[in-house]
DNA sequence: CACAGCACCTGCCCGC
DNA sequence: TGCGGGCAGGTGCTGT
């Protein structure tokens, strides 16, 4: 559920606080909120371990730790960290506590649906290494925009797929790649390699824009299942013009077209009948 | 290789 | 009121 945008007020939530706690204690309780690491291997090594810095990838996040490895975390569907009062009973869903002593607080990890996860990880150039295979975000300066147009003006694929694919530009997910392709006037279907180079740049630019967007108002809740580190939810859920909207009158100012939800790809899409028009 | 389909889960909402 | 089906922001495996 959680896109880049969720996750970065997430991410730059947990730095306001976590830097310099030192992990006193781990409980994992749920067998799937870890994955690639067992319960020993963070019991072994996170006590005693300083958090140093809160960095992300795309959808993915870690803390740094004064030995130099990394703690992943990724939220998944339903993912949330809270930083909650010691005092106040847990979520139903907590899956991971970490103690802090210290300041007698506790980094909590909750996950309704369990398809979230953490992983303890080295670091290879200052990225954890299973975060390596995926693309760098359009707000990284390893971003290569050149190379992202370059792989899906070769694709035969369609563009919306090559937005989801985190292998290709990350932290793009449903909600945001339909309003990128809107924003820019692109069906979801239109082929890779049929694009122009400006439509390409144009459909970056709008994932840019409008994840930007989103950062700025706390990211985008529909429920409960996304909030921020103090349980709050975002606004942006007010700011879209495709996703969630079918039925709708495109917002786009003399449109008249109607926003359209449509299932492929496994998944559904929403775009405008009319200014985003399907391909041949 | 690409790609479709489905699996992984829980909970909510809708229609009957 | 209850049950079954469909759906949800993601990822990754399988078989073709």
């Amino acid at each position: 559920m959680p896109e880049l945008p969720e996750v970065e007020t997430v991410r730059s939530g947990l730095e306001k606080w976590v830097i310099g706690w030192k992990i006193s204690k781990v409980e994992i309780l749920h067998s799937r909120a870890i994955r690639n690491n067992t319960t020993y291997d963070l019991q072994k090594v996170l006590p005693g371990r300083k958090i140093t810095k809160v960095d992300r990838r795309g959808k993915y996040m870690w803390l740094l730790l004064d030995n130099n490895q990394a703690l992943i975390i990724h939220l998944g569907m339903s993912g949330q960290v809270l930083l909650p009062n010691v005092v106040d009973s847990p979520h139903k869903h907590l899956r991971i506590r970490l103690s802090i002593a210290e300041v007698e607080k506790e980094i909590h990890f909750v996950d309704q649906r369990t398809f979230g996860h953490m992983t303890l990880d080295d670091l290879d150039g200052g990225i954890p290494k299973s975060v390596k295979k995926i693309a760098p975000d359009v707000f990284e300066s390893e971003y290569q925009q050149k190379a992202v147009v370059e792989k899906i003006r070769k694709s035969n694929s369609e563009v919306k797929k090559l937005l989801l694919d985190q292998g290709v530009i990350s932290g793009v997910g449903n909600i945001y790649a339909d309003e990128a392709l809107w924003r820019a006037k692109i069906h979801p279907q239109r082929i890779g390699k049929e694009l122009t180079p400006a439509q390409v740049v144009k459909i970056i630019d709008k994932c840019k824009e409008v994840m930007g967007q989103a950062i700025a108002a706390g990211g985008t809740s529909f429920d409960d299942l996304y909030v921020n580190v103090n349980g709050e939810s975002g606004y942006f859920d007010r700011s879209l013009a495709a996703y969630g909207q079918n039925g709708l009158p495109c917002p786009r100012p003399k449109c008249r077209g109607l926003i359209t939800k449509a299932r492929f790809m496994g998944r559904y899409s929403h775009f405008c009948s009319k200014c985003q028009p399907k391909p041949a």
